[in-house]
DNA sequence: ATGAGTGCAAAGGCTTTGCATTAGG
DNA sequence: CCTAATGCAAAGCCTTTGCACTCAT
């Protein structure tokens, strides 16, 4: 996906959900596209520039209320947060036990029919399910070198 | 699993790990045991007696430091814990994304066969991976008739 | 112009920690 | 006995919120 489908999929969807898609908040959007993966708050205001923590926080409350990211969370104290799959397509994720990052991953067809078989035998239970999460956990290369040192 | 197996296996565990399993201690093991999904420290304490907050913090965070328990991060704004996969055996999740209750899930051997195999993919890429979470999201049937309404 | 959005600072709320006391081995 | 563990209260820290100002429409 390109950014500026991106950011274009971003402006509809808030303009139709009554929100403006102003300068700070396309800086988040772009910087949640440029990362790729889960992000902290503090990683995204390293990475964009003239964004205030609060209005940060603001920004990413409101583009999950529209379905825009989600909220990961992962091992350590921070939210992370991405682009939903409605922008960057289905995947998974991959977290590193050690240093809390987490990775996307391509699903393959095999393994996502197999999550959907499981997904319907729930449905006798009474849930409705919207979705799923498939996450591998494990120690990244970065830090399975530092461990052997 | 039985309770008592549950408990000698804690008292091991901390035993080799260096610490005491004391009564508190046990208490927090029971509530866990007796919950059998996920809870949060709220929710443990109101399951037992003269257990104060930062007894039941500490003895958490020791549970999952000996890898007696796990945390399982949900939808609202506390950590839940359960007992880990060495006592309570492999399971996934079942997540209600309104009221954030967890449920456990049976797996079944095809979607762990898939699962494994995902996993087998990701090791070409340096990463050494140690487990696995397929979480199921969706509505409780609770949730579904609150909504109904 | 006029309400949404922003930015700073302060407050909230879950979790952790200090320290004196208690209990386990 | 002597160290680990406990319990109360206070502090930490990520996140949220109040309020006045600014910007987009």
């Amino acid at each position: 996906m390109r950014v500026e489908a991106t950011h274009e999929q971003a402006a509809q969807r808030l303009q139709d959900a009554g929100f403006r898609y102003t300068t700070a908040r396309r800086n988040v959007v772009q910087a949640l596209f440029g990362a790729g993966r889960p992000v902290t708050v503090p990683q995204l205001l390293s990475a964009v520039d003239g964004v205030p923590q609060s209005s940060a926080y603001r920004t990413l409350t409101i583009l999950v209320d529209v379905g825009l990211a989600v909220k990961v969370s992962g091992s350590d104290d921070y939210d992370r947060f991405e682009l939903a799959e409605g922008v960057t397509g289905h995947h998974h994720h991959l977290f590193c036990a050690t240093c809390g990052t987490v990775t996307d991953l391509e699903p393959s067809t095999r393994l996502e029919l197999a999550l959907d078989e499981a997904a319907l035998a729930v449905t006798a239970m009474g849930y409705s399910v919207s979705g799923h999460r498939f996450d591998l956990v494990g120690t990244c290369p970065t830090c399975t070198a530092l461990t052997e040192e």
